[in-house]
DNA sequence: GCCAACGTTGGC
DNA sequence: GCCAACGTTGGC
């Protein structure tokens, strides 16, 4: 299968993209949204997600990979939600923020705008290129 | 099976 | 701190 990407959001005080960095690989667990559990079932090694940094921040800092597919998530003591690992691939050369992307009509069907809530979204191909493009790459 | 009440997420 | 959007729960 082709190449998919994503967008996964966390919180930087709780685990920034600076702390995936410095463990090297990092386990995206207590995922508890059942269409987001859905995108991670969906993930496959070697697909590439943009992380995003919500509630402080609110952009988009850094490109990572997904590492390992779908297991049964460890903090979920039902054993019903999914966790994926992911390892960094590199920072984009300039962040780009939800304002940027909120600005930028070809980036309006975005799942990021259209269900801001959702924590692991889709982005079409197009969407990845025109992000990198605004990130300066 | 419907819907009101409540909880959570995340932007502003 | 507020509120909108969405999910979940529980009474009927």
């Amino acid at each position: 299968m082709k190449k998919q990407y994503w967008l996964m959001k966390s919180e930087p005080d709780v685990y920034s993209y600076d702390d995936l960095v410095s463990e090297g690989e990092g386990t995206w667990d207590g995922v508890r949204n059942h269409t987001a559990a859905i995108h991670l079932r969906t993930m496959k090694v070697g697909d590439e997600a943009f992380f995003y940094h919500s509630n402080i921040g609110l952009e988009i800092v850094g490109i990572i990979t997904i590492s390992q597919e779908h297991f049964i998530d460890p903090t979920d003591e039902k054993a019903r939600f999914v966790a994926v690992k992911v390892k960094p691939v590199r920072k984009i050369a300039n962040s780009v923020t939800l304002k940027a992307i909120k600005a930028n009509p070809k980036l309006a069907a975005m799942e990021l705008i259209r269900q801001s809530r959702l924590s692991v979204a889709p982005v079409r191909p197009e969407e990845w290129k025109e992000i990198l493009k605004m990130a300066g790459e």
